[in-house]
DNA sequence: TCCGCTCTTGACCATTTGATCAAGAATTAT
DNA sequence: ATAATTCTTGATCAAATGGTCAAGAGCGGA
């Protein structure tokens, strides 16, 4: 009678290895040319591994992409989920929108990634867009709103509010071609920051503090 | 002797409603799936047409799509352009951004196709966006900065500006699959326009009007 | 060492898809 | 009317691509 090992495949050392080999690669061709454009070649060459050997550790292109979502997904929510209530209202506004610039530009390929994915309708991700995302939007959006009440903040939309920050940030990674093209391909990064945290943030000082 | 017609096909009735009815079709698809992702079939289908007919008038998939970029990306730039100098400076950006978020709201098709593009890396109009882009918005920038130094506008990198501008009302169109997951798909598209006009002119105020 | 399990890959398959072609239908000009 | 031109399409092709398979190489525990 043959043993009964465990079905689910422990995670061997090389297991380990080569799905994050697989993960790397795929973020830089998916970001790069989309769920449809990349192909798996694409993506075998990238990891240095033969097209059946990457079939090994997922078996079909959409596995690859869905954990690539999965893996990147938890850390993106990271600085919105660090707003903290008790803090000082514009510090830590601040302190939000400088950690999505500085996301935008070490992780651009995390931010292209969504960014694709979304805009195609985000057929792999609605469901979190209408759980946890929401979730963590409505609790954060009532932060916000409680600052403002409380006339720590001037008044504004909170859910815009958010949208405009997440807007502006993703927009130095998702559009940079563009930025770069009307900037002339100068720009050190931190100018970006600071403009970007003066036109979102000046209005939102309190009027009688 | 055979006579020598002009070798380029004037337009015909036939060709200019084909050509309309394709580039119509196209920008649905296009839109919705990219480049990569959208199929000839597809276009054909949608535009009631066989392939080999769609491809009598466009010869190359990409010829579809270039001419489809060419024809939305005029119009594109027109509020911008409409920028003027002599106006009242806040009363000009207000209407820079109404007529940028009704665009998103009226035509999003035409910003997705857009955002596609530049994430992909803009390889069909890098030209254009080193070009003609490139000096609109240097000029329009320029506008800004002498409203600001005016003491008409409070101060702001205008180049910022107006990428924070282009993000913004752009996002509510390019990722509107979240925006509606995160509101529970209310949305009137007017509360949207309020606020977001509100974030971006609060802090132009002038100081000491 | 040896046996079983994991890992790796060249060859191959089926489908999709951009593009072509030849032949016929419709339209236009004379 | 009729000849020339434009328009339309079924059939077909070649390349790209996601995925399979069988067979062998490598590794780890007894």
């Amino acid at each position: 009678m043959p043993q009964l090992k465990t079905k689910a495949p422990i995670n061997t050392r090389i297991q380990a290895r080569n799905k994050e080999l697989i993960l790397e690669a795929a973020l830089e061709v998916f970001s790069i040319s989309g769920f449809r454009g990349a192909t798996v070649d694409q993506i075998a060459a990238r990891a240095d591994m033969s097209k059946p050997n990457l079939l090994y550790y997922f078996r079909r292109k959409e596995d690859i992409y869905v954990a690539l979502l999965e893996h990147t997904l938890s850390g993106w929510l990271e600085p919105l989920r660090a707003l903290d209530p008790a803090g000082d209202p514009l510090a830590e506004l601040s302190r939000y929108i400088t950690a999505k610039m500085q996301m935008s530009e070490a992780n651009p390929m995390a931010s292209r990634l969504f960014a694709n994915e979304i805009l195609h309708g985000a057929p792999m991700i609605e469901k979190f867009l209408k759980g946890p995302l929401k979730q963590l939007v409505a609790e954060k959006a009532e932060v916000i709103r409680f600052w403002m009440t409380t006339g720590k903040l001037a008044h504004a939309d909170p859910y815009h509010l958010i949208f405009a920050i997440w807007a502006v940030t993703q927009h130095y990674a998702d559009f940079s071609v563009q930025v770069e093209a009307v900037l002339g391909r100068r720009e050190n990064g931190g100018s970006a920051q600071k403009a970007v945290l003066d036109i979102l943030l000046r209005g939102l000082r309190p009027r009688q503090p």
